[in-house]
RNA sequence: GGGGGCGUGGUGAAGUUGGUUAUCACGCCGGCCUGUCAAGCCGGAGCCCGCGGGUUCGAGUCCCGUCGUCCCCGCCA
């Protein structure tokens, strides 16, 4: 037996001298025994290649059924006239074997590893191995590391270094729900799983590590969506002595070296930005999908004067009235009135659509209206014969958040091929709640545009904040960092964070901001969103090796799992007693 | 926590207003075939319809509950 397992991959085999013996590695994909000969397709990581056997050589009892691992020892030969195979990318050539060894059988297979068939993502989670086999997840897992190989080697080159920060440290009850882990030499205390390096990477920044950058897994736990993962990966930047066009400088080398690895071309630079206060107008949403128009107008001058209540009222309350024209579109009576409660389950009082016909509206509310108030909506919405137009009034912020996710639902998106990348910046300093409460809109460590600004007007301050999207996907965010340590007190005072909490839990943080910290600013990427948008995935599960299901479950090892009672004991835990009897309960029905 | 979709042999699907042995394709098993390539031909096995309960003479089909999965809202500083 010979101790070379692979001499060559099957792709290779279509640029291979004919004549030439090679010996392949692979997974029978197909095979086709035609009784005098046998056919089949030999799949390793590179693609496919044909082989052809006389069944003589077959070792007595050796069978080629699908996915038995095989070495194939052979002779490359151009394939008779007639019987190439055009839809191949080997398909003029074929290894004409004279061994065929079967290294390693297969059990009948819960799916067929075959990308134009369609499989329940369940059982490819279930046996993600096999998923892996299919051309389309090795392609996806091949471009995530070209990716990320690209961006770490842009990195480099622009001279950042990587820092591994820790993953069990201390908790932090802001934002998002921590993943917790129970500490065996300190009883009852807990470390976090990181949400992100935010922190320590400014500490770094304090320590003159000047351009840091890591690819750090971080974790929320939180519900799940098709882009949300208990566990992703960030590309986490930060830099020194800099400001927000050093790190938008940085973060679209970087992001476009990424993005010339999997689609061979680079996206043009410099990347487009919009103020958040432009897109929230323009587009209703922080993250605007620029692959299509619709965009919002505001039609309150149009109705300054108008008889109509619905309207009028909204103006009158200091809200507005906001329109989009959503095209030429057929919609049914009863699809309008599923728009409606869409509209008003966002939030809305009512939503009020409108054909354009023959140079006016056929509308419900057409009738309350003044000819010159309907021309000139249709005038302003430039719309034509057939077009559908959609309008809200209402408090402004909420009309444009309703028009906006109806955009995005009714819009037209031309694809993943295309790529719109935008920067938003100037986010607010904080979000205002109904009851008046404030959250950091960004981190508690951004730096506010003014100071003055923040402290007596809150509600209208503006960040050095910013956020990188891509259509109509939050790809990341970032911030210049406040480096003072008094400011830092300020903005936690303007949280409500009391000063003796302050202490207790930023304290450390706060007394290494007091020993000559630089300027500092930085960003994260999110890695499994650019990736699923760069293959056309729709949903990051599909770039990611070993993802969960959205109730948090890996369908392949069984984890989360209970644990032996002895680990509960040596970290001195135990179940509450509900929990206790709720599994219990599921024991019994399990039986 | 809430709304919605889906759940039929190993896989993907069909199943008409509830009505006799639940259909098809791929896969699987056996056989034939020297140029096939999602091979073809012949024969065969395999599902009581996620689970529980109910309505009915009768349920995959209707109702309730439950579990799983997916999408969305909340949540994600």
């Amino acid at each position: 037996m010979s101790e070379i397992l692979r001499t060559t991959y099957a792709a290779e085999i279509a640029d291979a001298e004919t004549g030439s013996e090679v010996v392949l590695g692979g997974w029978v994909s197909r095979s086709r025994d035609m009784g005098g000969v046998i056919f089949f397709d030999l799949r390793d990581p590179s693609g496919l290649v044909q082989v052809v056997l006389d069944p003589a050589e077959l070792p007595v009892g050796a069978e080629l059924k699908m996915e038995y691992c095989v070495k194939v020892t052979g002779r490359v030969q151009a394939r008779p006239e007639g019987t190439q195979n055009k839809d191949l990318a080997t398909g003029l050539v074929e290894v004409n074997a004279s061994d065929v060894e079967v290294l390693s059988a297969s059990d009948v297979l819960p799916f067929m590893v075959d990308d134009r068939l369609n499989v329940d993502e369940l059982i490819r989670l279930r046996y993600r191995y096999l998923d892996f086999r299919r051309p389309t997840m090795a392609a996806n897992l091949k471009a995530r590391a070209k990716a990320t190989a690209a961006m770490r080697r842009s990195l480099d080159d622009m001279s950042f270094m990587e820092v591994e920060t820790p993953t069990l440290i201390a908790s932090t009850p802001e934002g998002a729900r921590d993943m917790l882990v129970p500490s065996r030499l300190q009883q009852g205390s807990f470390y976090a799983l990181p949400q992100s390096p935010q922190i320590f990477k400014q500490l770094l920044m304090v320590g003159g590590i000047d351009r840091y950058f890591q690819f750090a897994r971080c974790y929320r736990d939180e519900d799940f969506r098709s882009d949300r993962q208990l566990e992703f990966t960030q590309l986490d930047i930060e830099g020194s002595f800099w400001d927000e066009e050093a790190v938008m400088q940085t973060i679209e080398t970087a992001v476009s070296a990424g993005v010339a690895a999997v689609r061979g071309e680079a996206p043009s630079l410099p990347i487009p930005r919009m103020t958040w206060t432009e897109a929230m107008h323009r587009f209703g949403s922080d993250k605007p999908d620029l692959r299509f128009g619709m965009e919002i107008n505001d039609l309150s001058g149009v109705f300054s004067e108008t008889e109509f209540k619905g309207f009028s009222g909204a103006i009158a309350d200091g809200g507005s009235v906001r329109g989009i024209n959503v095209g030429p579109r057929d919609f049914s009576r009863s699809a309008l009135d599923k728009l409606i409660d869409q509209a008003k389950s966002l939030g809305a009082k009512g939503l009020v659509w409108a054909f354009c016909e023959e140079g006016t509206w056929r509308s419900p509310v057409a009738k309350f209206l003044s000819d010159g108030e309907k021309e000139a909506v249709i005038a302003q919405l430039e719309a034509v014969e057939g077009d559908l137009m959609l309008i809200v009034a209402g408090p402004t912020r909420n009309a444009l958040e309703v028009l906006g996710q109806l955009r995005v639902d009714l819009g037209q998106p031309t694809g993943h091929e295309e790529l719109r990348f935008v920067w938003i910046t100037q986010f607010p300093v904080f979000d205002v709640h109904e009851d008046g409460g404030l959250s950091p809109a960004h981190h508690p460590f951004t730096q506010p545009e003014s100071i003055d600004q923040m402290i007596n007007d809150p509600e209208n301050a503006f960040a050095r904040a910013y956020d990188l999207v891509l259509n109509g996907s939050e790809l990341g965010s970032g911030s210049v960092r406040i480096h003072d340590p008094v400011v830092q007190t300020q903005v936690f005072d303007t949280l409500g964070i009391s000063p003796e909490e302050r202490e207790s839990r930023f304290g450390w943080f706060l007394e290494a901001l007091r020993y000559g910290t630089p300027p500092h600013a930085g960003f994260a990427v999110g890695v499994d969103r650019l990736l699923a948008i760069l293959v056309g995935a729709s949903s990051i599960r599909d770039v990611i090796a070993f993802p969960k299901t959205q109730r948090g479950i890996d369908p392949l090892s069984g984890s989360p799992s209970l644990v032996d009672n002895d680990q509960m004991i040596e970290l001195g835990l135990d179940l509450r007693p509900e929990v206790k009897a709720a599994l219990a309960e599921k024991e019994d029905s399990n039986d």
